[in-house]
DNA sequence: AATGAATGAGGATTCATTCAT
DNA sequence: AATGAATGAATCCTCATTCAT
């Protein structure tokens, strides 16, 4: 079951198959974009680049996306249904037996560990979340999707035995993902050691969830 | 997204702000630029603006900033040598009697209080942060402060109590202050509660402190 | 979602031509707008070709005007503005002893009489109009502006002696200022001739204008 | 303005329809268009979308039609050819017992007629004399049709009683044709009364027609 | 004949930076 | 020293038209 999430976690990936030729082409298009944002920054995420890498005309790129932002929405998009749709197999998973922590633990080693095998994964993260926060437009989104998941997290919670107010609850939740959202930008700095900086969020983590379980 | 046409550049001072004049003047940019970034965001931040604001003309202001990255550098190095600052005042103190949660709690509150008391200040150090992060050149010299005070935190941890290998130590002071970028990073979002969050972080921190303190 | 990235412009000019310099400059760029629209029309008007003819770069261009819509604009309300001051000069003069058609006549001649003179300005009247048209924002100010002159031409026709309901009165004015825009149009026609159309113009108003007079 | 990369090009249509599958696609292209044309304007008129309204592909418009002027100048000399054709009818009619002003009252009366009952026929009709200003090619297809319709007001008037030089006859016709058409311009202008201006324009081409009427 | 994906020149606009005064 | 007008490369995006399938 964890191998098989995990692959359901490259959502961009899986759309791959060549159903059509649209499908290919927006795949394209949206693994050039990742690709520039992962080697080059955001800062040298153009539209122009982004059809030259992909193989195709500016003009094609615009028959495929709006705009320059509905590249980078789909990006994060993308990537958050990923994590939504993960964290939906545990929701939905038989939970007996599962501690909050247990659970929570299970899900973050599935999360965190692309970023100790491919540093480029980690990168491109980082940087599509820097184009979030350049974009104000997509922010909504983002926060939209962020509670969808702080949701998920807050039932994973609840049903594993935390014990709080709904909103304490959803407010747990948000914290864990944007405790994701940390790490990924911890990761950006030199000098950091991944291992540590994991178990160390871990432990934090724990640490709160369990002054909200009943013994 | 303007930034994109920069190029390697200069970050220093072009003049040392030597005479009282001058430093006035230099003043009178950083502040333009800080009010700026608060109010409208890196987006809207351009040298005509900060130079308008400033009460100078856009060539004058390149008198005494090279370009638009020293301009964001120096406002960056101001920040973090206050905290710098603040950190070694406490390395300097007496610290006979304290934990390293007692410090770390007291250094805290000191720290994300101005977030609690003035938005613009939040907002301020996180269109900091993403101007960091847009600017490779910069990022080099925001590591080099961050060791500078990841090495304050490690020597106030161990003189505290905390055991561990010197690299674990720097590793953990480290982790303290980038943990302080997230929790800015997290006030920007909607729906998050200051108050709770910034207990979490304290409470996730104390729990890695104290799994390295003899008892 | 690119359809709705039209947005109101402002399209007022952007810096107040106070200096003889920038008035100059101002007056430059739309002296090249001007000739522009009269010799090559208004597909060929260009941000790029105006600065290139009034010379000076684009982005300086767009150091006096906001958008290619305020340059059009001001064209249009400097042009509107010079008819309703020769209007307001007869509204303001000694009407006595004229009547609606002897006052109509000699505005006419005047106004008219550039066409005849130089086709340039008639070629420039008639893409000018057709801009105007071509961008929905200026529509209103060239209504306020109709508005205006139709006012004054309705406070002539009234003072002079035509006898008929405000709002006829009104409409009165607005249609013989119309009658011009028409003029204008048809000499654009090849195999018209000038004289001709407007004697018959003359004469189509005046009997019109005569009707509504006390004999 | 999408119009500005226009170049010299044939107006002509590609494919006689003769067929009628052809027939019908031609006809398919000119409604979508037309009905563009009265519902989004001049602006919003592209080839793309006009294939689509049409229901057929852009390779297929461009199989009927060998550009994007040639479709407005089918609509346009449409247009011009139902006129015509019913001015001949007239022409060819027993004129005896007409006189100058009844015979152009009655032709007056229909043609202006439809702008009365249908708004949309109004607006596509000034937006197809706009385009037809924007494609300097197309004018002097314009002209000629205009020409014709023109001669056979001529031919009416002449028959009906007015007596005047060949030259002035034909300039007659050209001004009761132009006449029509600066009456579609001054009903876009917001304000003005749609009744009152077609009594006017009446009013004042029969007064000039009765000054070449022999008593 | 039909399709529609692909093209790419061209347009409006921005902004960091320079330099003549 | 100070000014601020001037620069122009670079960016996003459009749309008439072509052509391989």
């Amino acid at each position: 079951m964890s191998e098989s999430s995990q692959k359901s976690r490259k959502v961009v990936v899986r759309k791959a198959p060549s159903q059509s030729r649209s499908k290919e082409k927006v795949q394209n298009i949206l693994a050039a974009a990742k690709s520039l944002l992962a080697s080059e920054g955001l800062e040298k995420l153009t539209t122009n680049r982004i059809a030259k890498l992909a193989g195709l005309s500016i003009g094609s790129l615009y028959q495929y996306f709006p705009n320059k932002q509905a590249i980078i929405h789909q990006l994060y998009s993308d990537w958050l249904q990923s994590v939504r749709e993960l964290l939906r197999e545990y929701q939905a998973s038989d939970l007996e037996g599962e501690t909050p922590v247990s659970i929570m633990q299970t899900m973050m080693d599935q999360i965190y560990r692309p970023h100790d095998l491919d540093p480029e994964e980690s990168r491109y993260e980082a940087e599509l979340n820097k184009a979030m926060h350049l974009y104000p437009e997509l922010q909504a989104i983002d926060h939209r999707h962020a509670r969808q998941i702080a949701g998920i997290l807050a039932d994973i919670l609840r049903k594993t035995g935390v014990v709080a107010t709904d909103d304490v609850l959803f407010q747990l939740g948000l914290y864990s993902y944007e405790l994701y959202g940390s790490y990924e930008a911890m990761l950006q700095h030199e000098g950091t050691s991944p291992g540590l900086i994991y178990e160390w969020q871990k432990q934090g983590l724990f640490s709160i969830i369990e002054s909200y379980t009943k013994k």
